[in-house]
DNA sequence: TCTGGGGTCCTAGGACCC
DNA sequence: TCTGGGGTCCTAGGACCC
């Protein structure tokens, strides 16, 4: 890994798709180009908020996030479509392909956006005509415009290639930072948010620029040791390497629904929590996960959310075990209040393949101790089917 | 007329142990 | 007649991002 981080500077590119629900939707469709569209889901289903909108629209003030009838106010012939997530992730998958062909170090940070270290690609060009190329190719292969960011590291990469939208290429030296950065407000921030703009606010930190002056003492007590992190950032400091296995392992992988309707009835409430077991099961399964933690999420009708879990001794991945987790979740924590929205979430996920190693320190032993042998090897298999069995076996055989 | 769904990371506080 | 000081693990919640 040393090697391939050198002591001399870095350039990092960041690809960041223009609209990305909506340029798809018009790539498929281009009889939506240059119409004011949104992507939203149904209003109906109280799932009515804009997911992302094409530039057309928000010329009209349309924003992400922002209720359907608030949409069609500010743009009555506003265009809404439903999102279609498989046509999107099959359009991400294509677009990360094409960044490959540049160079080996793309990370991918979400469905549109990514970065590339170009550092080594000097036989391709300038890092300014590879951004081109790129753009272009992307552009013309799959009908997608993005923005790049030119910089030394992640951070100003990303900063950059927000500067210009659509089709933008933007340059970030550490040069820049003073005249470029620094006088935006610190909310401009990628990892500043309203609360902690609001915090600063309250410490006189409004820009980006009195963020990078601030006093560590002050950042540290009120923020902990993400203020100082941030501090770093506004001064253009970001050791952060491109990793292209980053994106592979997945922390969580969890389901949740806003209901159409609030719902106070339990075997209503139930038989969602079943459905939702099921998708994440699905979900886990074909991600090659087991969980050993499961939690629950509800919302009220009033917003009010809370979460609830717990461990599980015996990594599980079937849908009957989640929903028997979840289930009992639920009665424990749930008052009889109207619920807004159900989630279920599988957390310390363990790869499958790896799943069997925690069985013999766990459960095997400790059934072990207390029921005959035999009888703890049939539990475990009733639970983890035939391949958990055959190592069993060999673990006999110690 | 309200405010989706998928995630990651961090932290505070309690339990527990030495 | 007073109750230290670590460390770790776990849970719940919050902030942030796309």
């Amino acid at each position: 890994m040393k090697e391939l981080y050198p002591k001399k500077g870095r350039v990092i590119l960041h690809v960041d798709m223009n609209s990305f629900f909506a340029s798809v939707e018009m790539a498929y469709d281009p009889s939506l180009k240059d119409k004011p569209l949104a992507i939203a889901g149904d209003e109906e289903a109280r799932k009515g908020i804009v997911v992302t909108c094409s530039y057309e629209a928000r010329k009209y003030g349309v924003k992400t996030t922002m209720p359907l009838w608030e949409a069609k106010k500010l743009c009555p012939h506003l265009i809404i479509k439903r999102p279609n997530f498989e046509r999107y992730r099959n359009a991400s998958m294509a677009l990360f392909e094409i960044l490959r062909r540049y160079s080996e170090l793309v990370e991918p940070v979400s469905i549109d956006e990514g970065y590339i270290d170009i550092t080594e690609c000097y036989e391709l060009g300038s890092p300014i005509e590879i951004a081109n190329d790129i753009q272009q190719s992307l552009l013309n292969q799959l009908d997608l415009p993005c923005s790049i960011g030119i910089a030394p590291n992640k951070f100003l990469a990303k900063m950059a290639s927000d500067m210009k939208k659509p089709l933008g290429i933007t340059v970030l030296r550490k040069r820049d930072i003073a005249e470029v950065i620094w006088p935006l407000p610190t909310v401009e921030m990628h990892g500043i948010g309203n609360k902690t703009g609001e915090k600063l606010a309250t410490l006189h930190i409004h820009s980006i620029g009195d963020l990078a002056k601030a006093s560590d003492f002050v950042l540290k007590a009120h923020l902990g040791i993400r203020g100082l992190q941030l501090k770093e950032r506004a001064n253009g400091i970001d050791t952060r390497h491109v990793d292209p296995d980053a994106a592979e392992e997945n922390k969580s992988v969890g389901n949740s629904v806003t209901l159409p309707k609030d719902i106070s009835n339990q075997s209503k409430l139930l038989e969602i929590l079943e459905s939702l077991s099921e998708s994440v099961s699905t979900r886990l399964k074909k991600k090659g996960y087991v969980t050993k933690n499961i939690s629950i999420t509800i919302r009220y009708y009033n917003r009010k959310t809370i979460s609830r879990g717990k461990k599980i001794i015996n990594p599980i991945v079937e849908s009957k075990d989640i929903y028997q987790a979840a289930k009992s979740l639920f009665l424990n924590n749930w008052k009889g209040d109207p619920v807004r929205l159900l989630g279920i979430t599988g957390q310390d996920l363990i790869n499958e393949d790896h799943a069997y190693e925690q069985l013999d320190l766990f459960s095997y032993e400790k059934a072990a101790q207390k029921e005959p042998l035999y009888k703890a090897i049939d539990k475990i298999k009733s639970k983890y089917g035939k391949s958990i069995l055959q190592k069993g076996s060999d673990l006999q055989k110690k």
